[in-house]
DNA sequence: TGCAATTAATCAGCGCACTGAGTATTTCAG
DNA sequence: CTGAAATACTCAGTGCGCTGATTAATTGCA
């Protein structure tokens, strides 16, 4: 008799709702291109010629999935990667002709997912929805990078 | 310049809310036992001897990631699978001692973690948070499964 | 210049999450 | 009572997500 109601862990909540949006993406998207592949190609469209790090920094995955999930889309031909010849360790991205193409394509219908995923709620119900969403994303992240200098200064 | 605003992506904002409970669960609960398989051992809490199908159920886990979980949890001791004398199809699942004490524990650190992860928000704001992701996800939910019969009865 | 620290990327290993196909058991219609 | 349908579970395959260890290149200090 111990047992806890899962429905006001906000956690649980985060799962599901992730998933929900899983399962929604995949019918009204794309089968062959995930939500994390359509963000990082954004990023590129955003900022081409982006390395590898850095684009993971933007969309939120860490060196080991960005890693993947970049080397998926180059199979894929959807994007090139290339050695900096100013920097060794870097390799700099770019969206190819065709991963332009799927991107804009992609852009639509996310577009019409979003309105049917944030339908039960009303327009000012969806801003407070992201509102307390970002919000309680960013404190858990700041957490863990303990950032925030004061004053700009040279560490 | 096609490029779109990911912080206005409810699946985006789902992604990273999820991951900033990864971290926090890992650091502030378990670093053995993770939430889906906390949330397992709940389920089993709450109503011993369900099987396996009926735990996903409880817990919004498909046939398939349940199996790995419970045979994750299996391995370690916490719980007993039998197979139901009444139905030889069934696994009835069962709580070891050892796995109840386990859950007793990572009760008291979850409710700790809950409310670390809550803090940028009013109690007020924690509700609606709650009810605005709740009704989100159902509704996802209930556009795969097209349930909702408006009369009992016997299909 | 010359070597230590830093940085970008890779690799191995674990775990969640889904689909589609296959196996075993039970149920139910004829 | 028998064979088809339904059901519970397993297995193979793909993809996201994390950590810790390793490799290669660059930077910076002495």
């Amino acid at each position: 008799m111990a047992a806890v109601d899962l429905a006001t862990h906000p956690g649980h909540l985060a799962r599901r709702l992730q998933q929900a949006h899983y399962l929604l993406w995949n019918t009204m998207v794309s089968e062959e291109t995930t939500s994390p592949q359509f963000a990082v190609m954004n990023a590129l469209v955003a900022e081409p010629g982006l390395d590898q790090r850095t684009v993971g920094e933007r969309v939120g995955l860490d060196r080991s999935t960005i890693a993947e999930v970049i080397s998926r889309l180059s199979r894929r031909e959807l994007l090139h990667k290339v050695r900096d010849p100013q920097d060794g360790r870097r390799s700099l991205l770019r969206l190819t002709d065709e991963g332009l193409r799927v991107h804009r394509k992609l852009t639509v219908r996310t577009a019409r997912m979003n309105q049917v995923f944030l339908a039960p709620l009303s327009p000012e119900e969806q801003t407070v929805f992201f509102d307390l969403i970002r919000r309680v994303a960013d404190a858990a992240e700041d957490l863990r990078n303990p950032a925030e200098p004061l004053v700009a200064q040279q560490t």
